[in-house]
DNA sequence: AGCACGCCGACT
DNA sequence: GTCGGCGTGCTC
């Protein structure tokens, strides 16, 4: 064997001409420490840099190498899987090296660049300098920037050597630690060393008597707290190697105030039985297999999770659970926790950096066995998974918006077939791409077409709201949704009320010439935020206060339109001015654990009403819900989105979900101004089937998937005229080198045409099968790489995109 | 990205 | 002659 004395460094500047190895030399007292996967600090040009270290090597085309720096773990914190994955992620969505590293990890993790001046001699300054430095030895490089002092004057005392440019990287990793207290002698010895104690030394001979009845480690507070003494009693003992002391990692336990109700493995239905016998039969025989388990809401999914999970764990192997963000309530989390106890780590955005942090850790030291979490565990650091389950796969937040543009499920699918284990996708309502492939037989697909405890899918009344107005009902409550509010109130039972959100945002605009207004910066309406009396762009920074006259006739009659959940509530409280009514949104859950506050004020029965947006769609379960309305079912259809259909589809069933999921029969009011449209029809009759086959018939004739692939440009430029060139130029491009089956559409303006001053064009490409795809697309980013670095241009590139906007 | 280097026009 | 602008190319 020889030596790999060379690292090969994935360094940490996101830019298309660093998106490379860099080799640099592994000094020997870091021979053994640097290994693939830990993050070393390496000198890059002229500062200092983290990195991470992807291969050891023995050569390199380059005969000097600068040495590494530094290391900054012990342990790799990139199992070789996760970096393999990591290449393959870079490859599949064309983003950079260290983005598709950092994505994988948790935010502390990752390191902070700090620039410094330092004063090398006690020579005289420049008289600006001199000023600058007043005295110090060291000063930050911002304070020199904010100076206004010229960088001639900087570089020539540089060039001198009075002073030196630093840079330090700071990897801001907290680990919180509490000191620990053990005996350091045994039982006899300590016995024997408290005799020889003097007289009045009362507490240090009640410490050496504790530690011959526990010679277990002791948290030193805890011991204190029992012995109502202080440290000074200790000192003597740990100065005479009585007691020992070290410093233990101590996690934050978001969850520490909690009491999790151990819960028993239900019995399963006929069912749930054969929906389960495959995936056990393939943790028990290491078989990959991707399994989509359709079933409709209340069926028992979780059920099936959980046992499928109890069943990895005594195998002695791993499992990741993903669940939307939205549905990672405390709920949830509480039927994870009550099975397994300590044995899970949840990762969730609510929590803070330092706790996401700590379960991280756990999951590293192989502390626990489940991780519950978002989109990104999906990269927990498991190495001997047993299975892989995403609920409600049909989530969109399973897509990653940004650098890298990854799907969850591509993901779990990639570490399903490494790790040889089942991959599950729950769902009520599966994206058709998903139902699609279980149909032709890609995927094993699982059915459990009952709900539990005999329970029946809610009846669903559709109104029109079209035949309300002509009724004279002009408010946003029809009247068949009124008189069951009512029935309920009366009755005492809750009612969910949902409003789709999206689509309706509350804008302002005047009644008497029509003005809307709108951010100058980007082609969109202003969005109105009552508590401040402020219109607010979404987009970007831009606010500004609400006119009181209309800018441009000076009329008074400028109102607020829309219909957000503020506004709901008001009418509602006129309306029923007895009801207590919780909303949930945006604004009432920003702050941290408000989001299960207002929920078990509701589940505890002190409010009537929950109104709420997207977040109340999912996985609440409360047993006096008897009545669930939708506000405005057709909103999400209006979106310019070849999926609004089927996103219509699924949130009205799960909406629908949401009633009569216990002893009561519960029952649905859903308003629209569009009850004939297939979606909604079928939704309320709970037909997915219906849906799927009328749904592929129109992807079918517009090309769209599950029979297409998607990919779509988005280039955006501050010049207009520009950024439809380089589209058009694109465009172009590919139409000359892409497969005559392929369709490629553009140069269109996008549905967002203009977002913070960058005008936007798209094109988008349908195929089948395009192998050079990628290949081709870096030609496209490379050709444009100078523009792109000077930031005038912008080309984004989304391999199956759920945001079309 | 962030920086050095080098070329060019404007000025104490 | 030299100060400060910006375009170009490199970082193991």
């Amino acid at each position: 064997m020889s030596s790999q004395n060379i690292a090969r460094v994935v360094v940490d500047v996101p830019s298309s001409q660093t998106n490379r190895p860099f080799d640099y030399r592994i000094p020997d007292k870091y021979q053994g420490i640097v290994q693939p996967g830990v993050r070393v600090i390496i000198p890059f040009g002229p500062r200092k840099v983290m990195g991470y270290v992807v291969a050891l090597t023995d050569e390199s085309e380059f005969d000097t190498l600068k040495p590494v720096t530094d290391v900054l773990d012990l342990t790799p914190i990139l199992t070789s899987e996760l970096l393999n994955l990591g290449k393959w992620l870079t490859d599949k969505t064309l983003s950079f090296y260290i983005s598709s590293f950092q994505v994988m990890l948790p935010q502390v993790l990752k390191a902070k660049y700090k620039k410094e001046l330092w004063r090398l001699e006690e020579e005289e300054l420049p008289h600006t300098l001199e000023q600058l430095f007043a005295g110090r030895d060291v000063i930050d490089f911002e304070e020199f920037e904010q100076a206004g002092i010229s960088y001639h004057q900087l570089q020539k005392v540089v060039h001198d050597g009075l002073i030196d440019v630093h840079y330090e990287v700071k990897s801001k990793e907290t680990k919180k630690t509490t000191r620990m207290i053990q005996p350091g002698k045994d039982a006899l010895e300590l016995e024997e060393a408290g005799v020889d104690l003097p007289k009045q030394a009362v507490k240090q001979k009640e410490v050496i008597h504790y530690f011959i009845e526990n010679p277990e480690p002791v948290s030193q507070k805890h011991l204190l707290a029992e012995l109502k003494t202080t440290r000074a009693s200790l000192k003597p003992l740990l100065e005479k190697g009585l007691l020992k002391e070290f410093k233990q990692e101590v996690y934050r336990d978001p969850f520490k105030n909690r009491e999790f109700e151990r819960t028993e493995p239900f019995p399963l239905t006929e069912e749930q039985q054969a929906a389960i016998t495959p995936v056990l039969k393939d943790i028990e025989t290491n078989s990959h297999e991707v399994m989509l388990l359709h079933g409709v809401t209340g069926s028992g999914k979780t059920e099936i999770y959980l046992q499928s999970i109890q069943e990895v764990i005594d195998k002695g192997e791993e499992a990741i659970m993903l669940v939307p963000e939205i549905a990672l309530t405390p709920q949830m989390v509480e039927r994870f926790k009550g099975r397994f106890g300590s044995r899970v780590a949840v990762m969730h955005s609510a929590l803070s950096a330092g706790e996401k942090y700590d379960e991280w850790r756990k999951i590293q030291r192989k502390e626990v066995q489940v991780v519950v979490g978002a989109r990104s565990a999906i990269f927990a650091p498991f190495t001997n998974l047993g299975i892989i389950i995403i609920d409600e796969e049909h989530e969109t937040s399973y897509k990653q918006e940004d650098h890298p543009r990854y799907h969850a499920r591509d993901v779990a699918i990639y570490r399903g077939e490494r790790h040889n284990c089942p991959v599950v996708l729950g769902s009520a309502t599966p994206t058709l791409e998903t139902f699609a492939r279980a149909k032709k037989g890609n995927y094993r697909l699982l059915t459990l077409s009952k709900r539990m405890n005999d329970a029946s899918m809610p009846e669903v009344e559709l109104v029109d709201m079209r035949e309300e107005l002509h009724a004279g009902n002009r408010s946003m409550f029809s009247r068949a949704l009124m008189e069951k509010i009512q029935e309920r109130l009366h009755r005492k039972e809750q009612v969910v009320l949902f409003l789709n959100r999206r689509g309706y945002s509350t804008f302002v605009m005047c009644r008497d010439c029509g003005y809307v207004s709108e951010c100058p910066h980007c082609d969109i309406a202003l969005t109105y935020h009552r508590k401040q009396e402020r219109l607010k762009c979404h987009y970007c920074a831009f606010e500004e206060p609400l006119p009181s006259r209309c800018p441009e006739c000076e009329s008074e009659s400028i109102r607020y339109f829309g219909t957000g959940t503020q506004k709901v509530e008001e009418n509602l409280q006129q309306l029923l001015p007895e009801a207590k009514v919780v909303r949930m949104d945006v604004d009432t859950t920003r702050r941290k654990g408000a989001h299960e506050k207002l929920l078990s004020q509701f589940g505890r029965g002190e409010a009537d009403i929950l109104l709420g947006t997207q977040m109340i769609a999912k996985g609440l379960d409360f047993q006096n819900v008897t009545l669930v309305g939708v506000l405005t079912a057709d909103s999400l259809l209006n979106l310019p989105d070849f999926r609004s259909a089927e996103k219509t589809f699924q949130l009205l069933t799960q909406v629908s979900g949401r009633a009569g999921r216990h002893l009561k029969p519960g029952e649905v009011v859903v308003q629209t101004y569009t009850p004939e449209h297939y979606s909604i029809e079928l939704a309320s009759q709970y037909d997915y089937n219906q849906f799927f086959s009328h749904e592929m018939k129109l992807r079918k004739a517009f090309q769209y998937p599950p029979f297409y692939y998607l990919t779509l440009i988005t280039v955006s430029h501050p010049n207009q005229l520009k950024a439809q060139e380089v589209t058009q130029k694109i465009c172009k491009f590919l139409k000359g080198k892409l497969s005559d089956s392929s369709t490629i559409l553009g140069p269109t303006p996008s549905a967002l045409a203009r977002i913070k001053d960058r005008y936007r064009y798209q094109c988008m490409i349908k195929y089948k099968q395009e192998p050079e795809q990628r290949k081709l697309l870096k030609k496209v980013l490379h050709y444009y790489d100078e523009d792109i670095r000077k930031n005038e241009l912008q080309i984004s590139i989304d391999f199956q995109p759920y945001q079309l906007m």
